[in-house]
RNA sequence: GAGCGAUUAGCUCAGUUGGCUAGAGCAUCUGGUUUACACCCAGGAGGUCGCGGGUUCGAAUCCCUCAUCGCUCACCA
């Protein structure tokens, strides 16, 4: 072993062998109870960060532990394709400023998916870096295929339901992406804008959007107070003569002044007449705005603050959220007229300014009010927040659009629940439905509260977005507009019967016919399909495809379409290799590989276009598709995704496919009809990201094997275990996830939610790319290890609270692991046999010797305790005391203890024993370090095949009794120090008892103690001139040359704390209610150790 | 403006339903290269638990006020 240990050269070795294993595939099959964490996919084509890290480290150490504790874990890995991120990394990587700039849709999504697929292998080798244990044969994509099924299935369902519906609605319009955003997706920033009072007619209204002013009608006052008219001379030479405005403004002179400051307050004013507010609904009167006059009406509502402006308002309902909703309350939805249009641009009817952008718009629509005379007043510090785009970072422009919603307060009726809504489920999975328990925990649970901040308050989710990477969405349309949505059709694959030329190990051709045997297969799948409404039947063109599907044809009476692309292929190359001994695709690649038959990748294209053929087939049933295996394994990795050459080999393996109906899939197609044009929309990302927990697990199929196993958590029965993610997104996505799971798989989709922080510096201070405080993982590994990464991520962190991190703590870490590396290393050096200084490999066994040392019996009750305590932590998810008692018990008890014992009394089978459980009990902490330590000294076999250590040793007395031998050698060394002995020096000390565990461990006292002689004796005599102390309760001397007022001093310090102690504990005695009240054991252990200190004081006179 | 969180050693943080002398890591100081480990060992110093009240036999812990910092949400025509 080396002398320090090498994580560069061990972990990518070890991921390899995990990998190469075959254990990091759950078995869907398996009796084990189930434990299933979906992993929060990270964007396809983003970089590892601290919080990724984070994450992954969390969900690892559960998966692992749960692994080890005998369940059946699936972590289930996967990507997300980040619609409006990724559309504008792909459209920057191409140097493009917008995706018009490619010739066509279909041209833009092919540049984006070939970029995310090239990011996609970049992510993926750096989660795996922080030794994720992860099911990659699992792995999926929220826009792959599978996926798109499942978006399709819920878009439909929900529409069918009356819970998605399309509307003309005020959005935020992101100028900058071109596309609708959600509330969430906004970032408000404070600006400070004028703000400007402005006459209409004789009323005044203030706004910061002076643009907006060309085309209002209704205008608002409040019904119940008091306005006043008033004029001057000054306002007799405007267009009118007179103002009205609220009267409390004009009862305090100096706000009315202030807030119309274009006024002059000398001016000689007039109240002309006093009027309540109800009394002016219904004026109507022409008014002079910056775009021309303009027709107004008074109309009357309290949404007016007394309080604030000039008690009047107009409403620009189509580009303001509060206006419209007021104006759709007030049934105003005749003025909805559009001033902006979607490039930020005015529209025609702001006159003089239509064509501007909105912001100089701004600037001249009140220069023009100002000229014309309209302005009354101007306030240019005037604070406010606009909405800016999270991606763009530009303007969002409130608009009325035509989009799609989820109508989260319809009532609909659900399968489990009855009449309910969605919003109504997504507040039961947390608070718990009538009478029952909350499914869903969330930890920590002050986020209960936001949680339901966040759903009480929620509103309709747009689902539309006007950008092409994404889901498109599965509705299309005919020339009335009227809606048809996507049609789902099942496909039937049928797999042909034997044929002449698979015999005898032979290869078969293109023309071998089918033999008897073959027929009478297809003779077969006619007698199971009878009863099934089959369309069309669907074929290649080799012969015995063609075969088989005219018999079904004849005995279902459909007809039969070929496709020439889904047809054999020749073969005839591989002679000498028999089909089952490598696999038709198998087969292929060796062809490639040796220039021999057709190009693998070739044969891959080929069948891409023979799958969407195939998905355009029409029928008035379900479809049936003959092919062979080779043909179906690849169009399987074809639709599932992540079409690697390994995937296409281990699928090809899977060779031995029976001959008649091997396989169902629904897919779904555009609608039949004239002139059909789809909806451009795509579907919002975290639509796709909603569905994750279950359409990983091949939801809409209820009956898939993973759906069944991993679905269906051993807990309460919902869906999966553990969702593990950033706080940040609780409401974008967890939220989400548990409206969609109920709403489709009557379960919600966790038990349990727990919420990281944001990770952060050393110093709290979040990590940003201008303060250049932060920290790349990635870098971390390499220089320290993923071990250390780890374990600073989640020690000393709390769930929720920020995770401050730096190198040096990392370092620390660092240190520890190393430390575990070296204590491995000595371990080994005691186990080697002395003449090889070789160590034989073996796994431990539990000790059986009745011969155990009290030092045996003390480290084995610790590690019995530890691992109880490790366990009662992880299990409430708390992995950082988890952490922190696997630390100290491995530094500070067995390797600065037992270790050192074990220099003075040896016991190998316990030191093997307890090394072999500590690195079970790191193992989920520490992945890479414990498998390659366990390999060392133990076995090449996989640490996580281990279970989990339990507590089966547990002495409580051996531990008292061990701890009074630390304090004592503690003691000790105190003096020792105390003396600045030099540590080579050996001095002589003496312990005054004749207890038989003192006695037993003199030894070992003495080598820790670094002593040349030790007395253990009730009778030991302290020498003259020696330092002495007590240690629970006992006398111990040091024979050190000593200085007499020193020592005096030490001894009052040692008399005054205890006096100080005893005084404590007898005025808690004394006091009368202290006794009556405590509980009985604490006002005896109170009274014990009065006792105790009592007698400690007496040895010290 | 509202809500949430934080405030404990120089720094970063633990501290369970209120109960033993309030702990850890890093930093610091003293002494040490004794064949597992200087990525180390041994020992020490360092805290009025943000302020002020209250409840209690007993408060870092529960309640109230205030202060400071951070986050989130909502906005005023």
């Amino acid at each position: 072993m080396e002398k320090a240990y090498n994580h560069l050269n061990s972990e990518a070795e070890i991921y390899k062998a995990w990998e190469a294993s075959g254990a990091m595939r759950a078995d869907e099959t398996s009796d084990k109870p189930p434990f299933t964490i979906p992993l929060p996919p990270p964007n396809v084509t983003g970089e590892l960060h601290l919080g990724h890290a984070a994450m992954l480290a969390i969900q690892d150490i559960l998966t692992r532990y749960k692994k080890m504790q005998g369940h059946e874990v699936l972590w289930l890995p996967g990507t997300d394709h980040a619609a409006i991120a990724t559309e504008n990394v792909v459209i920057k990587h191409h140097g493009k400023k917008s995706r018009e700039e490619w010739p066509s849709r279909e041209d833009f999504m092919v540049d984006a998916k070939a970029f995310a697929d090239e990011k996609h292998d970049n992510i993926v080798n750096q989660m795996k870096r922080m030794g994720s244990w992860l099911d990659w044969s699992r792995e999926a994509y929220t826009f792959d295929e599978p996926r798109n099924f499942a978006v399709n299935r819920i878009f439909k369902d929900l529409y069918k339901d009356g819970l998605i519906e399309r509307g003309y609605r005020l959005i935020n319009w992101s100028v900058g992406a071109q596309s609708v955003l959600s509330d969430d997706e906004l970032e408000y920033e404070d600006v400070k804008e004028p703000f400007y009072y402005i006459k209409c007619g004789k009323f005044i209204m203030g706004t910061v959007r002076p643009e907006t002013k060309c085309a209002d009608s209704p205008l608002i006052v409040h019904p119940d107070e008091d306005y006043v008219e008033i004029t001057s001379d000054e306002l007799r030479m405007t267009n009118d003569d007179s103002l009205i405005v609220i009267k409390r403004l004009w009862d305090d002179k100096e706000k009315f002044f202030k807030t119309l400051n274009f006024l002059d307050p000398e001016a000689d004013y007039k109240v002309l007449s006093t009027t309540k507010g109800a009394d002016l609904v219904g004026q109507k009167f022409t008014a002079e705005t910056y775009a021309g006059p303009r027709d107004f009406f008074v109309i009357a509502d309290t949404v007016i603050d007394p309080e604030k402006g000039s008690g009047a308002m107009t409403i620009s309902a189509s580009h303001s959220a509060d206006d419209y909703d007021l104006a759709k309350r007030l049934g105003l939805t005749d003025f909805f007229i559009q001033k902006i249009d979607f490039e930020g641009n005015m529209t025609d009817v702001a006159g003089p300014v239509a064509g501007m952008f909105v912001k100089k718009a701004r600037n001249v629509s009140g220069k023009l009010m100002e000229e014309k005379g309209l302005l009354v007043g101007k306030d240019d510090n005037y604070e406010h927040r606009v909405p800016l785009c999270y991606r763009s970072n530009c303007v969002v422009e409130p608009m009325i659009s035509p989009q799609w919603f989820i109508m989260v307060e319809k009532e609909y009726t659900h399968p489990v629940d009855g009449k309910t809504t969605l919003k109504a489920q997504m507040q039961a999975a947390v608070r718990g439905f009538e009478g029952e328990d909350p499914a869903v925990q969330i930890i920590p649970e002050r986020f209960n509260k936001e949680y339901f901040r966040w759903i009480d308050n929620l509103q309709d989710w747009c689902i539309s977005r006007q950008i092409w990477w994404g889901h498109r969405i599965p509705v299309w349309y005919d020339e009335q507009q009227n809606i048809h949505l996507a049609e789902e059709q099942e496909i039937i694959f049928a797999r042909h019967g034997e044929s002449e030329g698979n015999r005898d190990g032979k290869v078969q051709g293109q023309d071998d016919p089918l033999t008897e045997k073959g027929r009478a297969h297809a003779e077969d799948m006619v007698d199971v399909l009878k009863s099934e409404n089959v369309g069309v039947i669907v074929t290649g063109t080799s012969a015995r495809n063609t075969e088989t599907a005219d018999i079904m044809a004849a005995g279902l009476g459909v007809e039969v379409v070929h496709i020439e692309e889904l047809s054999s292929y020749d073969t005839k190359e591989v002679a000498g290799m028999t089909i089952d001994d490598i696999g038709r695709v198998a087969a292929i690649k060796y062809c490639k590989e040796n220039g021999k038959g057709e190009d693998f990748d070739a044969f891959v294209a080929r069948l891409k276009v023979g799958l969407e053929k195939l998905k355009k087939v029409r029928s008035n049933g379900k479809i049936v598709f003959v092919t062979n295996r080779s043909i179906y394994s690849v169009l399987q990795v074809l639709r599932d995704g992540g079409a690697t050459d390994e995937i296409f080999e281990k699928r090809s393996k899977n060779s031995h496919l029976p001959h008649g109906i091997i396989d169902r899939w629904s897919i779904f197609q555009a609608p039949e009809g004239e002139n059909l044009r789809q909806d451009e929309d795509t579907l919002d990302t975290w639509f796709s990201s909603a569905l994750w927990p279950f359409s990983t697990l091949g939801w809409p199929d209820e009956n898939a094997p993973d759906f069944q196993k991993f679905y269906n958590n051993a807990v309460n029965g919902q869906g999966t275990d553990v969702l593990e993610t950033g706080w940040d997104i609780l409401f974008f996505w967890v939220a989400r996830m548990i409206m969609f799971g109920r709403y489709a798989t009557n379960k919600f989709p966790f038990h349990t939610v727990y919420l990281h922080g944001m990770v952060t510096d050393e110093h709290g201070k979040k990590m940003s790319k201008s303060k250049g405080n932060g920290i790349n993982p990635i870098e971390m590994i390499e220089e320290f290890g993923a071990d250390p990464v780890r374990l600073a991520l989640v020690i000393g962190s709390t769930p929720g609270q920020k995770i401050p991190i730096g190198a040096n703590k990392i370092k620390g870490y660092r240190n520890f692991v190393n430390k575990l590396w070296n204590a491995t290393r000595f371990v080994g050096m005691q186990s080697a046999d002395p003449e090889t200084g070789l160590c034989k490999r073996a796994i431990p066994t539990r000790p059986v010797s009745d011969n155990l040392s009290l030092t045996d019996q003390w480290i084995l009750s610790r590690l019995s305790t530890v691992a109880a305590e490790v366990k009662t932590s992880l299990e409430a998810y708390d992995i950082s005391t988890a952490g922190d008692k696997i630390y100290h018990f491995v530094w500070g008890e067995f390797c600065d203890w037992y270790l050192e014992a074990s220099k003075v009394e040896p016991n190998l089978e316990v030191l093997r024993y307890t090394l072999a459980e500590i690195l079970k009990l790191t193992h989920p902490l520490c992945p890479f370090i414990t498998q390659q330590c366990w390999q060392e000294l133990f076995s090449d076999s996989l640490i996580i095949e281990e279970s989990f250590p339990a507590a089966s040793f547990v002495n409580e007395s051996a531990v008292a009794q061990f701890s009074t031998v630390q304090n004592i050698v503690g003691a000790i060394r105190t003096m020792r120090a105390e003396k600045n002995l030099n540590p080579k020096d050996k001095v002589a000390a003496g312990i005054k008892t004749d207890e038989a565990h003192v006695k037993a461990a003199a030894e070992l006292i003495k080598v820790l103690g670094n002593l040349s002689a030790l007395e253990v004796s009730a009778s030991a005599k302290t020498p003259d001139n020696s330092a002495t102390t007590l240690v629970d309760n006992l006398e111990i001397f040091v024979d050190i040359p000593f200085d007499e007022a020193a020592e005096t001093a030490r001894i009052a310090k040692l008399k005054a704390e205890l006096e100080k102690k005893i005084a404590g504990l007898k005025g808690r005695l004394s006091n009368p209610s202290y006794t009556e009240k405590a509980p009985p054991a604490l006002v005896a252990q109170t009274k014990a150790q009065l006792e105790q200190a009592e007698s400690e004081l007496q040895k010290l006179n």
